[in-house]
DNA sequence: CCTCTCTTGACAACGGCATTGTCAGGGTTC
DNA sequence: GAACCCTGACAATGCCGTTGTCAAGAGAGG
């Protein structure tokens, strides 16, 4: 657990909006947007600028991979999220080797993204 | 809640489309809907004509719980279930002490369902 | 100082999803 | 035979998610 390098501890705020974005391919927007519904909690600095960490952005890309892979929307990943706080364990990890194929099968890497597509 | 009578046998298939349908106040399109998506499997005749038992009746309450007052898309209520399933306990149970607002543990009873009113 | 980026708030547009509704042709039940 | 069920399809309505933009104001850095 402990951190080769302090300067790479993952709860260190360091991104600023534009970069956090960037770096998870949405728009701005849309991390503000992800804020508001309470489903991120940046850092802010002393003058109130938004500053993402590493933690952050692993978040938001869990927010993307059930948005964007399982067609879930905003209210259930909230859903899933408290879920994981109020059980205490990393209840999501499941839902990402399923979601990976862990099983082998390569085929099976998206069935909920696949079934929606077909529709 | 033992059963008295084994005709209450709440796995025991005995509503006919319609009937659930009209129980739970959905169109019977939609426990079709419910039904090509996953999310329930109600019994059937020897004649293919479903019949929805006590269990069933319940699940669909628990989807329209999930969908009309947290906000959750079917595809939310898939994982939901899922997770249920492979963490072989009651965790929905939760959602809903929260949702209820039982037990008055906190001010946090309704997050999701007045934020997305206040919308 | 000047410019870029950040802040919040609002509005618009586009595609997608959830639900209801209906119509067809065919089978089941009473 | 009338009322109900089956599947499959298509449409209408309303809401949601995302992107995009504009405004006016404040911070950061060359």
């Amino acid at each position: 657990m402990a951190a080769p390098h302090p300067d790479r501890d993952p709860t260190r705020p360091v991104y600023v909006i534009s970069v956090a974005a960037s770096i998870v391919s949405v728009h701005p927007r849309t991390l503000r947007i992800y804020e508001d519904e309470g489903l991120v909690c940046p850092a802010r600095t002393r003058t109130n600028i938004r500053l993402y960490s590493e933690n952050d952005i692993r978040r938001v890309l869990w927010i993307r991979h059930l948005t964007q892979n399982l067609g879930v929307n905003l209210a259930g990943v909230r859903i899933l999220f408290e879920l994981e706080e109020r059980l205490g364990t990393r209840v999501l990890e499941r839902l990402y080797s399923e979601a990976t194929g862990s099983a082998g099968a390569d085929a099976a890497s998206e069935p909920a993204a696949v079934k929606r597509a077909a529709r």
